[in-house]
DNA sequence: ACGGCGTTTCAATACTTACTGAAAGTTTAG
DNA sequence: CTAAACTTTCAGTAAGTATTGAAACGCCGT
């Protein structure tokens, strides 16, 4: 395959994809053309190579800045602004789970902390069934917590030694 | 807090969150309303309960169970159809991991796959950082990959035990 | 303090996804 | 075989999300 064919596969694959895991088309599409990009790209150069509009370069620049995974830089001279995505994998999917459990996990965690007391009032069975899966959610939650804090602040030579050799 | 209403604001709030990580919320609720039912339910009482279409409920049933999350029932001498939830909340869990990961993470997988056999011709600088990025997507792929299946295939008391203990 | 260059905002619109409800299908009992 | 009881399908519609494009904004050099 052709270098040149192979991004835009990669730039296409990663767009739809996107979709799949919850975040949108463009923003995914974007992502994917700054990580094959080795050089900073404007504004003008995504609209142009991805044929969306302005408004909409804008917004995504901004959610993926905002996730940590582009940077804005611009050039001394210049006033136009250039994006660079972060290139180092192992810190971009830190990025992306963290991100994930911030959006997913933790506002579970803090329902089931919100429900934790009911009254003994009613059906002893009923209140007791209720209480106990209240209570698995919240230990699951909380080790779910715990391993995703440990890998996104760990060096990935840690998972690649400890964390796989457990595994294995 | 008394029961009814904590179960009712675990429905709703469970429904909320799943537009959040992707699935829609009628899905979620329904999901809800199951779990905190000790005795299964019918099409009809679901439709009941949460104010939706004989049409949504079946869809969104079906959803259900082919997560493994939801199982039918018949009682004998009755023609209805009735439906429960696995309550054992590992193995909801388990069941979650294991197909959010074949949702969105072994569709990466197989895409990277597709793009390693990049030609030498063009820029070599640019085919290099390509490659190298590519290979670093697979890596933790492939780790991802792993740890997540081990994880889905553990006891619950493995997670508990050994994992915990080298998280810390 | 004006003009040019570039960025941001946001109402209108297009697109996508979820839901309804009625019709068609299936199963069982008599 | 027919009817009743129940489930499934699906075209039409509603609801929700993403995108556009034009106007407003901000910054800098002169």
């Amino acid at each position: 395959m052709e270098i040149t064919e192979a991004k835009q596969q990669f730039v296409n694959t990663w767009g739809a994809l996107g979709t799949q895991w919850g975040i949108n088309k463009t923003m995914a599409q974007m992502h994917a053309l700054l990580l094959v990009q080795t050089e900073a790209l404007t504004q003008d150069e995504i609209m142009e190579t991805l044929q969306i509009s302005r408004g909409n370069v804008n917004m995504n620049v901004r959610e993926l800045v905002s996730w940590g995974l582009v940077q804005r830089q611009t050039k001394r001279g210049e006033r136009k602004e250039y994006f660079i995505a972060e290139k180092d994998m192992w810190k971009v999917a830190t990025l992306i789970i963290s991100e994930r459990k911030k959006r997913e996990l933790d506002p579970i965690i803090k329902l089931i902390g919100q429900l934790q007391d009911v009254e003994n009032t009613g059906n002893a069975e009923e209140i007791k069934a209720f209480k106990k899966m209240i209570k698995d959610i919240q230990k699951l939650g909380s080790q779910a917590d715990k391993i995703l804090h440990t890998i996104t602040k760990a060096e990935e030579n840690w998972v690649g030694s400890k964390l796989m050799k457990l595994i294995k």
